[in-house]
DNA sequence: CGCGCAAGAGAGCGT
DNA sequence: CTCTTGCGCG
């Protein structure tokens, strides 16, 4: 079986095309329309500047792009790929293009597409780093101790795993988490280590020094499944070329050119990865032990040690027949950008490319055409506060009188900031701007639900991207579990999650039955409970029941090749008794649920196989987003690279959040900077109008808590910003016509206010200003701002880690008692009820019972 | 065994 | 405040 109609070739081309110009082995087709759609001159060359065609015409040898925010990265990308093609330095199987999300791929084919005129035929290596890794890791599964056809896990069944083996273990869950542990193998697995090879302190920090035993059982059981997470997509393939020379060779043979996008976020597997794609063919040789060598660990040594030593570049030395003499990788990246150190990205490996690859080239490009003077201005200034950059210095021509600065906004708490938001937007609406060119990037994904609240109240249309997925329903994964069991016999997971759903009365005594029995003879749950069926072990009821289970599986199983996919899945979520659970379920949800597992299957008619679906999914997990609504974007800061809207909103700057405090207590200043590099992000996604808010209260575990501003907002320079009265133009700060439902708001004369003010500028030291009459002034900059390089020292100084950092809970206990008659600036006066540590329940004359933290409330 | 309610824990970012 | 887990009953 094939699944990649592209393997024919693969190894077996015809004489490669010889890197000349203008070459005759040159696919047919291809460089003829790319031509063609321009009178000759190559049309993906034009209008790119100076800096942009060098980096799209340095084909040869090691070339690194620092492309600064919206400076034409992606099209830099393109074209190169146009121009190699079109050049016919290679075929378009021959190049190796990476990106880190799925959208940066489509988008990378989709717009090749349209620079070489019509359909890219054949870019089977353009994807992500775990897309390729699929690839790579299916032709050679048996290497891996896996078949084929195995299955991906997602977080989920990796936690549920995991968990299993702990259980196993005798370990107390509560005490291990195994969401814990999922996250060290992860870490791990960011790094290329296997079991053996994980550091001793890591294999003793978790359950009782037991750590490298439950990792090995961990990749057992993978193996036993079929199955291999997310890390193995790339640690697999990386023990595969390095323990079998020949296969790497072919490898590096086929790859003649080598591009890879956000170089920044890759972490040490994906840089080994790398490293061994990008040797040259001749030097690919056996390593020196079957293991192969020790990956480098964090901060030893500057470069990794790969098996084959990377030959000293001869670039420049001019194309020779049939294949370069050199290394063309093209890795494209801003060190500014880095926001993945969390993921296990290694801003080193961008820092250190020249040294890997001597005499790469490097080109920087600086000149911005995304965003306004202003908005690159607020930017620059903000990132300047790092230290350790490359150091690129952006700059626009766009320099307009007439464009907006930078608005800093001040809420009283986050609901007046989503209605606020709400009213800005539809201002913007009622001028004329799409709601598409409009995005509201969140740190937390938890932000999001009160806007999504205050959009469905105005009726204003709003779509999340990256937020809760079509795919991580309920019903949709349900129906995923039959399929994959149907896919894949072996995946257990699958198989414990449906085997009773519907209910056929096979409860926890019957599966631990079949688990047991499984687990014994180390053999699949499937085939477990097909041995047992056939024995007396069950009781009547429970054998009945599963054996149909069993027939049902083996019968759908038999049709995997003969039946079309979309049919077979309807006929195994019918005889199922499946898709019948949601026809008489009279709940509210139910008729919704029924629609989304017919857009399953609708959209499984796009693939070729119920396993190509399958693999779709896991690794893409997101469904495409209707373009032709008119709609608000939500989505986090993360998922915002890479995209640029024409007004952005950036809500939640407040210490604790963001930069956020798990980043500060984990990062230390290397938390903060990435934080800040965050920051970067999101202001560089604006065009033209960018809008900052903060909130002086924020709901956190459902407990009011006062906040404090971000210190990024005083790392923003004064000449670009101008804070303004608040979106709404309803007599001022706060008070919109939507508040008046609420008659305890907003009272500025309150203790409670008062005290809220002393507190934030002690805290932030700043001259924020006592907003009693109405808005915030100004920005203070006093100590802070003087100049880039000035700036830096006293900021260094404010600095220390942790040093402003709001604290989520106070650990001094509660001055209150029972029965205190308090005051809360929202709520008004009440009377405490309990206590538990800071928090307080209090009976409220007016608001009811609520519960808040201590230091929200003042004795009256 | 399955359902329902109560208590307890818990929200950072994602291929 | 919201989701998951655990326990007790029918």
């Amino acid at each position: 079986m094939s699944d990649f109609p592209d393997d024919m070739p693969f190894f077996g081309d015809p004489a490669a095309p010889r890197a000349q110009a203008g070459g005759t082995g040159a696919p047919e087709g291809i460089a003829a329309r790319a031509l063609k759609a321009r009178g000759g001159a190559p049309n993906y060359l034009q209008g790119l500047n100076p800096e942009q065609r060098l980096a799209v015409e340095t084909t040869e040898g090691p070339v690194l792009v620092l492309a600064g925010a919206g400076t034409g990265k992606t099209r830099v990308l393109t074209a190169r790929i146009a121009h190699i093609l079109s050049q016919g330095l290679a075929y378009p199987s021959q190049i190796l293009a990476v990106t880190f999300t799925n959208r940066a791929a489509r988008e990378m084919k989709e717009r090749i597409g349209v620079l070489v005129g019509g359909a890219v035929e054949g870019m089977p290596w353009l994807g992500t780093f775990h897309s390729i890794g699929v690839k790579i890791l299916r032709r050679h599964a048996e290497l891996a101790g896996l078949r084929s056809d195995f299955t991906i896990l997602d977080t989920d069944d990796v936690i549920r795993l995991i968990k299993q083996l702990i259980q196993v273990e005798g370990l107390d869950d509560k005490r291990w988490p195994a969401r814990t542990f999922a996250n060290m193998i992860d870490g791990w697995k960011n790094k290329g280590l296997a079991p053996s090879e994980i550091p001793e302190g890591d294999a003793r920090a978790f359950a009782d020094g037991r750590g490298r035993k439950l990792y090995q059982a961990y990749q057992d059981r993978l193996k036993t499944l079929n199955a291999c997470d997310f890390g193995d997509l790339l640690c697999h393939p990386i023990r595969i070329l390095r323990a079998n020379p020949d296969i790497l060779r072919e490898y590096n043979a086929r790859f003649k050119y080598i591009l890879v996008d956000e170089y920044q976020d890759t972490n040490t597997a994906q840089y080994m990865w790398l490293r061994l794609l990008a040797q040259r063919p001749e030097t690919a040789r056996s390593p020196s032990s079957p293991a192969g060598p020790s990956p480098r660990t964090r901060g030893e040594g500057s470069s990794v040690n790969v098996d084959a030593p990377l030959s000293p570049s001869l670039r420049g030395e001019g194309k020779g027949e049939g294949q370069s003499s050199t290394i063309n990788i093209c890795c494209v990246g801003d060190d500014d950008q880095s926001i993945y150190g969390w993921r296990g990205a290694e801003v080193d490996n961008i820092l250190r490319f020249d040294k890997d690859f001597p005499g790469a080239a490097v080109i920087r490009l600086e000149r911005n055409y995304r965003s306004t003077a202003h908005i690159l201005g607020a930017a620059s200034h903000l990132i300047a506060h790092n230290e350790g950059r490359l150091g690129k210095t952006l700059f626009t021509d766009a320099a307009n009188a007439d464009d907006d600065k930078v608005h800093v906004h001040a809420a009283w708490d986050s609901e007046e900031e989503a209605r606020a938001v709400g009213e800005t937007i539809e201002q913007a609406q009622r001028k004329g701007h799409l709601l598409n060119n409009m995005a509201i990037l969140v740190r937390a994904s938890f932000q999001m639900r009160e806007f999504e609240d205050r959009f469905v109240t105005l009726g204003l249309n709003y779509r999340v991207i990256g937020g809760p997925r079509f795919y991580e329903r309920l019903e949709i994964r349900d129906a995923m579990a039959y399929f994959r069991v149907v896919a894949q016999p072996a995946d257990d997971l699958a198989f414990e999650r449906i085997v009773n759903t519907p209910k056929r009365g096979l409860g926890e005594a019957a599966i631990r039955q079949v688990h047991d029995y499984a687990r014994a003879r180390d053999i699949p749950m499937l085939a477990a409970a097909t041995d047992l069926v056939a024995t007396e072990e069950l009781k009547p009821k429970p054998r009945s029941a599963l054996k149909q289970v069993v027939d049902n599986f083996n019968r759908w199983h038999s049709l995997l090749d003969s039946k079309p996919h979309t049919e077979l899945a309807e006929m195994i979520l019918d005889e199922s008794g499946y898709t019948a659970i949601w026809q008489n379920d009279r709940t509210a949800e139910a008729p919704g649920r029924l629609e989304n597992l017919k857009e399953l299957i609708r959209s499984m008619e796009e693939y070729e196989s119920l396993r190509g679906f399958l693999e779709h999914v896991a690794l893409v997990m997101d469904a495409e987003k209707n373009e032709d609504l008119d709609a608000v974007n939500i989505m986090t800061l993360h998922s915002a690279k890479g995209l640029e809207f024409e007004t952005v909103f950036l809500p939640g700057w407040e210490e604790g959040l963001f930069p956020h405090q798990r980043s500060l207590d984990e990062g230390g200043r290397s938390g903060l900077e990435e934080e800040r590099r965050l920051a970067y992000v999101g202001l560089t996604r604006a065009k033209k109008n960018l809008h900052i808010w903060f909130v002086s209260n924020r709901r956190i575990h459902g407990m009011w808590q006062s906040t404090i501003p971000s210190r990024f907002l005083e790392e923003l320079p004064e000449a670009h910003v101008e804070v303004s009265e608040s979106g709404n133009s309803y007599g001022g700060y706060g008070q919109s016509r939507f508040d008046r439902a609420d008659p305890f708001q907003n009272n500025y004369s309150t203790p409670g206010w008062q005290r809220a003010q002393a507190n934030r500028s002690e805290a932030t030291r700043s001259n924020w200003g006592s907003r009693s009459g109405a808005n915030v002034e100004r920005i203070g900059y006093g100590e802070t701002d003087s100049g880039f390089g000035a700036g830096r020292g006293s900021v260094k100084g404010r600095m220390i880690d942790g040093e402003l950092v709001a604290k989520s809970v106070s650990d001094t206990p509660s001055a209150f008692k029972p029965g205190d008659r308090v005051f809360h600036t929202k709520f008004g006066n009440g009377n405490v009820a309990s206590i538990d540590g800071n928090k307080l329940t209090i009976d409220f004359d007016r608001a009811g019972q609520k519960r808040v933290l201590d230091n929200f409330v003042q004795r009256v």
